[in-house]
DNA sequence: GATGAATGAGTCTTCATTCAT
DNA sequence: CATGAATGAAGACTCATTCAT
């Protein structure tokens, strides 16, 4: 009988937790980071302001469980060597188009991050973090098809960082920041430079496959 | 007489304008956009509180100030065709050397941009129409590039955007936020893979430069 | 359970906002309107500054409340054809003296309120409804009494407007600003005048009744 | 020479001392006593803000002296026996007519002054003198008619108060105020009106002048 | 588990007034 | 006489966090 009603309890807070988790992120991807208050999300969740204390510590809490999600799902679209199926060319375009998919979804958790991470220490190294993770990943992938000849010789780490932030911030500036003169390019048009200057930037069979 | 009595008031003004902008300039890069506060600002300059208000409107206006000259002088370093001397890809490295030098002396100043654009959208804003100016710039010489046959045929506003954010981003994540696995690596061996990759990503002789 | 815990809770919270409005009351009557602040309020009511917000808007929305009620039993002396026992004379005179009362009793109040009113648009405003709604009533009673033959022909709304206005602005040179030469002058003495004033300019039968 | 320097800059002191008068009548009328700034009255007169300082010794002094003179042209034109010419009425209207029509003139600074008498002890104290001469004299005037038979007995200084205070008030409520229900109300009619209570108030040939 | 009333620290901003030039 | 830079006190309002129920 305990036993039951105590499991009965924890379904039901862990309702109130997810709940909560889903009005915070609708506030965040509205309103930004520092926009947001406890009031407005315990708001849009219908549930009193205290509630909010009984699961997250407080407002950088509940953004740093938010953000491990989406951004999770963001950088999971990785370009990895397991995938290898068409010329590279294809498979990188591939890659960098569900990436940029994914990233167009949750734009405005995104920037929310970025704010974040502006602002809160913990979310900066949080987020870098799950970044290193992303670009450790890109960084290994680069040095198998180098030891494979098909890239140049470059430093992994570097180029890597490189690459895949041009990606992530003309995403940015693009889709988030809509700064001129690109706020008006096309998606394609964006992954179609964007999978070029990588593929040019790197591959050594360029003459061939383009001549 | 007169004039001199005015004009050494006006100097005495200038002054006071200028130490509190100094005194800002030190608050923002120490201590980000959003946790500085007018207070602060004139404690640093040691002036009264009310004297901030005879010179900026609020902090929002000081950010301004302060912004504009520091990103002014970073995005002047760009890469533009009149100061081709030597080869392209030496030209090339001396630009992107002097805009992350550029940017490593007022990191702080950068980062706390970075925050105030994500924060405040007049900041937004206002860097936007600063860097679009640097980007169109960069879309430019990329024209004349394309035009004479020196670089490959690309859609020069992506391109611009993306190639100007990578060196932008990676100066970020390597030099403000100085995430892993970049942390670590020296100036250096930044500008070298920056400049080969750019220069991979876009010039047509690539072959001939480097066989 | 659940029920008695929720009124438990309004009830603790309608207290602390009665507690708010009565001590609003009280300084606004001491000190005026623009003399008055949220933190005196606060500190009469012996609560935390932020508690003051969790009721009322800001300064303006407290004092419309605290003026309402007031104002409302003020006008509420209004003099209407339905209360007619006695002479018209004897009526006037009740109606006179009942609303001079309940001003004498809220003069801190009733000065506070024309304070406020020539200081902030939005209590100028909300006083001119209220007024207006007296106004208005006394003028329709006025019709009534003039289609009776009672009292002469008389345009109704500027006559309302003007008698009842005799009677407010007496009140508040006398009871409000005690200026000369009527500072001294006693309560039945004003009384009396002002009906004798409002009886002669208005009422046909004031021969027969005072030969 | 010396005399005659000093005599130049007593010319200059005094009108730089009337500018600032004059700039202020214009900013309080327009702006109200609260709203308005010793820096508005400045910026108004051409005049550093300092300058205010060698002739005022602040807000509350100037406006006693703006105030003045404006109260005063009001006040003179009270109804005195000598200028009775024509028929009682016709000289209560005469004299009305004329009080409303600087009234009107003045509206702003009118309001201004309630404002700052509600508001300011030393402005309150002011007007009462000011306004007391004035009652006080329509006392007088009063006593005389009713001494001559041409008035009932009454109360002269509660009469002159409330009378007076009735056109007062009602211009103040319909003029500056701009209430309902008299806010359209021509001139002449609240002229009329007010001359008609007035009369029917007071005098005895009541009858006879208007069978 | 949930509630929501209460707290109070923290910032911005205005403006009267002074005083060195 | 005139200037205008500098001062600093004062008050409004927000919101994260606690805790009694």
């Amino acid at each position: 009988m305990e036993q039951r009603k105590s499991s009965k309890r924890q379904a039901q807070a862990a309702a109130t937790q997810e709940l909560l988790l889903v009005a915070a992120h609708e506030v965040f991807a509205e309103r930004g980071y520092q926009a947001t208050t406890v009031g407005l999300i315990t708001a849009q969740a219908n549930t009193a302001h205290g509630t909010f204390y009984l699961y997250f510590r407080n407002k950088e809490d509940v953004f740093a469980k938010v953000v491990e999600s989406v951004v999770l799902e963001m950088y999971d679209h990785t370009w990895s060597v397991e995938h290898l199926h068409g010329s590279q060319r294809e498979v990188l375009e591939r890659t960098l188009r569900g990436y940029l998919e994914v990233f167009v979804r949750h734009a405005g958790i995104w920037r929310c991050l970025l704010e974040g991470a502006f602002t809160t220490p913990s979310i900066e190294a949080a987020w870098g973090e799950l970044r290193a993770g992303f670009i450790s990943r890109t960084s290994r992938s680069l040095a198998h098809l180098r030891d494979a000849g098909l890239i140049r010789a470059v430093d992994v780490d570097v180029t890597a960082n490189a690459l895949g932030g041009m990606v992530e911030w003309a995403a940015t500036t693009q889709f988030v920041l809509r700064m001129s003169p690109v706020a008006d390019t096309t998606f394609d048009e964006t992954v179609a430079t964007l999978t070029d200057l990588w593929y040019h930037a790197l591959f050594t069979d360029v003459r061939a496959e383009h001549p």
